[in-house]
DNA sequence: CGAACGATTAGCT
DNA sequence: GCTAATCGTTCGA
């Protein structure tokens, strides 16, 4: 049996949130997998959305823990997000990688791909497969169309610095999955 | 009100 | 490896 998580599963900081999401499962309306990669963002970290405080974009980051913050990179791609910590306070974390295991046709169509091990991999291509939209933001990730179940076997965790940020590069808070073939980038 | 800049990706060299 | 695509958000004047 598996345990869907509860608000009170994102109480931890941000880290040890994005930890203990690698090996739990997304789903969107069924469609989704494994999570493989996150990253932790939280308010007094230069890289965080959070950090110069709340703006009509990132309220969802500062609203209550266990929800969804999802916003647009780019102009192109709906990134998603799981808030955490105390509400008010700013912390979150992105999702970045998926192992592909439910829905798996739905994503193909969705993405424009064959390919399982490019459906998931990458914060935008997680949104395009799991039809992420800005509907979602805020949303409760207990609550239908979300559905979050813990891991229930626990792989090897690395970590290493955060991608695409030019702040808080020392800060090093990417975890991924020991071995994953559907990481964005390779764990260092 | 203008302008710079992304928590990225796909496609080409 | 390099860069265009593409647009909402944020910040300075």
């Amino acid at each position: 049996m598996t345990r869907a998580l509860n608000p009170r599963d994102f109480l931890g900081s941000s880290d040890e949130v994005a930890r203990m999401l690698i090996g739990c499962v997304l789903l969107i309306d069924g469609v989704g997998g494994r999570i493989v990669e996150t990253e932790a963002y939280d308010r007094e970290d230069p890289a965080s959305h959070s950090f110069s405080g709340p703006t009509p974009r990132n309220q969802a980051m500062f609203g209550p823990p266990g929800r969804a913050y999802v916003y647009r990179s780019y102009g192109i791609h709906w990134c998603l997000n799981f808030v955490c910590r105390e509400e008010g306070h700013g912390a979150g974390v992105l999702i970045r990688a998926i192992e592909p295991q439910h829905g798996v046709q739905t994503m193909r169509e969705r993405r424009g791909l064959d390919d399982l091990r490019l459906l998931c991999s990458g914060p935008g291509r997680v949104g395009q497969a799991l039809g992420v939209t800005r509907e979602l933001n805020g949303c409760r990730l207990d609550q239908a169309p979300f559905e979050v179940l813990a891991a229930d076997d626990v792989r090897q965790v690395l970590t290493g610095p955060r991608i695409g940020i030019s702040k808080g590069v020392e800060t090093h808070w990417r975890f991924a999955e020991a071995g994953s073939r559907f990481l964005s980038r390779p764990m260092r």
